[in-house]
Formats: C-alpha cells, sequence, structure tokens
DNA sequence: GCCGTTTTCGGCCCGACTGTTTTCAGTCG
C-alpha cells in the first residue's frame, strides 16, 4: 500500500466522521494526518517497519494504530464498519461545492439521496427546495455546481505552467482598474505547486466595492460565483475559478501572507502567534492584551513581527518551516538567477520546432554560460530522432559554429533511449565522442517495478550516461508515473556519481516536490532542464526552480547553477 | 484525535459571503 492509498482513506474517514457529526477536531485530526502523509518524503511502509510513524506531524497513538493495521494488514477495521454506517456513494455529494456535511446529511436522511444523478433528479422535481433552511435558490445553485463539476469533471487540476500564464494575463488586464494596486496571484500559484485547483488574486484598494465592481465587468469574466465588498469569485472564459480579495494598502503583506497559505502553514502560524498574544488575520496582527490591531504593508515586516524569518511561500507546508525560521536557519534556497545552463534542449534535427542557431540565441538572451544540444536517439522514430550518421553530423556541426558564439558554450549531447532491457538505443564509441549524455524512458512503460527499477539503474550505471531525464516519466491529467522504487533509484545516483534531472516542463516537473526533497537529503545531485523544443519553452526553467525551491534545494545541489568549468569536473570528461 | 515555554485535560485559526432567517447556520478558503 502506497502513501497516495493511505491518504485517500484518511481523507475518506475524515470525510464519514464529518458526516456523522463527529467532533470537528476529530475530524480535523485525521485531515492533518492525511496532509502529513500527503508531503512525506519518505514510504509510510517504511516509517511503520522502523516504528517511526509518530515522529510524523499530526500522528498520534490512535492514527499510528491505525495505519499500522492498514500497511500490515491491507485493510483497517475501523474504517469499512464507518462506511458500512452510511449509504455508499454518499461521499459524491461532499465533492459538490457548496455541499458540506449537514446537507448532505440531510439530503440522505430526508430524501433517501445517495448519488449525484439522484440529487438531480430531486432538485428537478423541487423535493430539495422544500427541505428547511433550504429554499429555491439554494437548490438551484447546488443544481448549476452539479453540473458545472460533471463538466470539468476530467480537467479538475490544472498544471501550473498552464494556470500561471492565465493568471498573469488576468493580472495585466486588471492593470488599469483605478486605484487598485498591488495585485497579486496567491495560493498554490505562488506556492508553485504543480497542479492548480483554481486562481487566488489578492490586492489592495482606495475603495475596494468599486474595484470588485470593474473586476466582474472584464470581458474575460464567463461567470459570477459571488461577489461581496471586498471578495469576488467568477468563473473566467478558460474555466478556471477566480478568487479575489481585497484590502487596505497597508495590511496589504498580512492579506498576502493569508492568501498565499498553506491552509496547514496559517494554522501552525496562528496557533503560535496565539501563544505570544497575538492573533492573525487578512488584516494585520492584532495584539490580544490591547485589542490593537497593527497592519503591515509587506510579509517580511509580518513575519519579523512574530520572531520569524521570511519564509518563501514554496516551503509554505506546514512542515519544519516555523520552527527553522525562528532559529533563523531556513535553506537559502536557489533562484531562477542561480541557473548558468540548460542542458535539455531541442531542435529540428529531431522534434524540436526551431534550428540550432536559434535556440543557441534564445539561450544567449537569458544569459546562460552554457547549454546542451540534446535531441532525441534514433530509438524514438516518432521524434525524428538521429542515428549515428546524423548525430556525427550534428556534433560537426556544433563544434564548427561554437567559436561563432563566444560567450556560450555549446555542449554536444543527446537524449538517448532506454530500452526495456536497460541498454541505450546508441553505441558507446558515439556516446563516448558526446560531452553530455541524458537518458530517458519514453516506451514499455506499464513495466513491473522490479524490471522498471532494474532498468532504470542499469541506465545508471552505464559509465557514458550523465542524466537521466524526467525519471517518473509522468504527464499531469494524463499519464502515472511508471511503477519505480524511487529510493533505490536515489541510491544508484548517489553509489554512480549521476545526476537525476527536474523537468521544467509544465506538464511533468518531474521529479516532483516530495522526490526531489528525499533526494537532495540523500545526496542526489539535480540538474533543472527545460526540455525545450521551441526558444520560448527555455522560458519554463521557472516552473523547475520553483518545484526545487519546493524540495528545498539550494544552489549548491542544483549542477547547473555551477559555473562551466566546475560543471565540467562533475561530467568528468577530458576538459579542453 | 492530537498536543503541551501556563496544560496529561481542555483546548483546538479566522473571517467573508450566501440564503434563509429576522439573528444565524452552513460552507469555503
Amino acid at each position: 500500500m502506497n502513501n497516495a492509498e493511505v491518504v485517500k482513506i484518511l481523507q475518506d474517514i475524515a470525510d464519514l466522521l464529518e458526516l456523522k457529526g463527529e467532533n470537528v477536531f476529530k475530524v480535523r485530526a485525521y485531515q492533518k494526518a492525511a496532509r502529513s502523509i500527503e508531503f512525506l518524503s519518505e514510504d509510510v511502509e517504511k516509517l511503520v517497519r522502523e516504528n517511526r510513524l509518530r515522529e510524523v506531524p499530526g500522528i498520534g497513538e490512535a492514527i499510528e494504530k491505525k495505519i499500522t493495521e492498514l500497511i500490515n494488514t491491507g485493510k483497517l477495521e475501523y474504517y469499512e464498519k464507518l462506511k458500512a454506517e452510511f449509504p455508499e456513494g454518499i461521499g459524491s455529494l461532499l465533492e459538490i461545492p457548496g455541499i458540506g456535511p449537514r446537507t448532505a446529511l440531510i439530503l440522505t436522511r430526508e430524501l433517501g439521496i445517495t448519488s449525484v444523478d439522484e440529487l438531480e433528479k430531486a432538485i428537478e422535481d423541487g423535493r430539495v427546495a422544500r427541505l428547511p433552511r433550504m429554499g429555491e435558490k439554494t437548490a438551484q445553485n447546488i443544481l448549476h455546481q452539479l453540473r458545472l463539476l460533471r463538466k470539468k469533471k476530467s480537467e479538475q487540476r490544472v498544471p501550473l505552467g498552464i494556470a500561471l500564464p492565465v493568471a498573469e494575463s488576468l493580472v495585466e488586464a486588471m492593470r488599469d482598474i483605478p486605484g487598485l494596486k498591488n495585485l497579486t496571484p496567491a495560493g498554490s500559484l505562488r506556492r508553485f505547486r504543480d497542479t492548480i485547483g483554481d486562481i487566488d488574486l489578492i490586492g489592495t484598494a482606495d475603495n475596494p466595492e468599486e474595484a470588485i465592481e470593474a473586476f466582474v465587468r472584464l470581458p474575460q469574466v464567463k461567470e459570477i460565483l459571488e461577489k461581496g465588498s471586498t471578495k469576488a469569485s467568477l468563473i473566467i472564459t478558460e474555466n478556471f475559478q477566480v478568487d479575489l480579495r481585497l484590502v487596505d494598502h497597508d495590511s496589504f503583506g498580512s492579506a498576502l501572507q493569508y492568501a498565499t497559505g498553506s491552509k496547514q502553514h496559517n494554522i501552525e502560524l496562528r496557533k503560535r502567534a496565539e501563544r505570544m498574544g497575538l492573533s492573525l488575520s487578512e488584516y494585520g496582527i492584532t495584539n490580544l492584551a490591547t485589542g490593537q490591531l497593527e497592519k503591515y504593508a509587506t510579509e517580511e515586516a509580518f513575519y519579523r513581527r512574530q520572531g520569524l524569518s521570511y519564509i518563501p511561500p514554496e516551503i509554505r507546508e506546514g512542515q519544519h518551516e516555523i520552527e527553522l525560521a525562528e532559529k533563523n536557519a531556513l535553506p537559502d534556497l536557489v533562484e531562477i538567477s542561480d541557473i548558468k545552463g540548460d542542458l535539455h534542449i531541442h531542435t529540428d534535427w529531431s522534434d524540436g520546432r526551431d534550428s540550432l542557431e536559434t535556440m543557441i540565441k534564445a539561450a544567449l538572451d537569458k544569459g546562460y554560460q552554457y547549454i546542451a544540444i540534446s535531441d532525441h536517439s534514433g530509438g524514438l522514430a516518432i521524434a525524428h530522432g538521429l542515428n549515428t550518421e546524423r548525430l556525427q553530423q550534428q556534433i560537426q556541426k556544433i563544434r564548427e559554429i561554437n567559436h561563432l558564439f563566444p560567450d556560450i558554450q555549446i555542449m554536444t549531447a543527446a537524449e538517448v533511449d532506454i530500452r526495456v532491457n536497460g541498454t541505450l538505443d546508441l553505441p558507446d564509441e558515439i556516446l563516448a565522442q558526446l560531452d553530455v549524455v541524458l537518458a530517458s524512458i519514453h516506451s514499455a512503460m506499464n513495466q513491473s517495478e522490479e524490471q522498471m527499477t532494474q532498468r532504470v539503474i542499469k541506465a545508471i550505471e552505464n559509465p557514458h550516461v550523465d542524466i537521466i531525464c524526467h525519471p517518473t516519466a509522468r504527464l499531469l491529467g494524463e499519464r502515472e508515473p511508471i511503477a519505480l522504487n524511487i529510493e533505490a533509484v536515489f541510491k544508484a545516483a548517489v553509489e554512480n556519481r549521476k545526476a537525476l534531472e527536474i523537468s521544467a516542463m509544465p506538464q511533468r516537473l518531474d521529479l516532483k516536490d516530495t522526490h526531489i526533497f528525499q533526494a537532495r537529503e540523500m545526496g542526489v545531485k539535480l540538474v533543472i532542464n527545460t526540455d525545450a523544443h521551441s526558444r520560448e519553452q527555455l522560458d519554463c526553467m521557472r516552473f523547475g526552480v520553483g518545484i526545487a525551491r519546493r524540495g528545498w534545494c539550494e544552489p549548491g545541489d542544483i549542477l547547473n547553477t555551477l559555473p562551466l568549468k566546475e560543471f565540467k569536473k562533475f561530467l568528468n570528461r577530458p576538459s579542453d
């Protein structure tokens, strides 16, 4: 049983307890435990084996016992009994926005509804509207949400790389609203989570009510979900939900912090503040002794008032960041300006759109000191992969033109296919001539975990290979990661002094944040690459850096922050 | 159910919006 399965069951238990009308804090305890495990960089199974579950924040005696039973027997009696108390399918009602546990319970108790379809019927024939505290409007809202949910079921969470540009263009569109300032994407976007549920915008205004009015009249707005004097929720044409929240200018720091979250981070922060006699809100910090509200225009000042150093948004996940901020011991996270080169770039020699020269110039514009041209190998026929002969020609060409670009070193490379048996699909003789060899899985993705792990490790052990690309081969929303014993792969990478890629490609972001965290702790060297197939895609580097920051990476953990000479030392090839 | 720089018991983050109420419950983030 993997972590995700344990998370799902803990969340289910929380939902069911909520339906049951259990103590809300008990419900929250299960939710917290679920979240803790979601962000765990180790396998729960391993923690159970080593009797270390209690080290995880939010897991006490009772939940420890339940998880242990789950891991050891594959089942949990408590969960099965709880499920049996409710008609199957009631959980599906909770997924509808606007339906919480109280409403779900009333719907099943009073009308016997246990599925979304039954609910739809009951609304249509007026039974829902006649329930106590319901009414026609509430019923219609639920019906609307229900249909919306059905429509977008398949595209629920959107990759960061798609959502962020939409958010940024929205901010741009709102630039001319009078009196509106500081408009910033917050929430999971600002924390650089790999997928995004909705777009949170935070800003300040001379007159919030007027700014909200102007906001909802934007041409991009398809539908208004709610609108008050300081916040509005709406659906825009790209089908994203956007939440806008406005405060006074001098409360911007606390409001941005509040809207950035995560929920868990904010809860920890507020609990800690209360012990200090302070109460936090989006408006500022209230001194509980005097009742005085202190406002903060910057997040830095807001954290400082609480005796904390500034905590970067990417690591505000309620792990150990507050503890470390207290001691001024947070990591010095890698930044986009630290990146000195991009080692995974395609050209029109294989399946890239742009020419070699175009990609080089684009990399120069980024101020890179070096790049590696890594077109596909022949195995990927669909990508016009290069066979030995054409790769030989490309090597020759790159050697010829290198001197035309004195400010950047163009390294020869290839993205070589790892075949089913772990061998590579280009011969050693040509690999030996390349500056950098990248190896990737592009086929036979349904191998067993054991086969796949051996396959990847064999590639790592190949003396010519430098980097394993997008190690789990996941495609967000399209393809699950391959079955891989990730810890074994990390171990092999350390032992063979090989690097693993953090793919900045928005659909990939692979390794993902928790893997990066674990890899870094184990001493694996990482590189952040864009896998660009066109010059614009070189811009995706920021997503890779964001994910690396979520894995608590400092520049020293990322090989392509090194200057050329140092980087070449890692490659361990005769330097020129 | 978890947790402890007042606590092994008694707390547990804070506020906006909506719809149905005439002062508030439910939901959400």
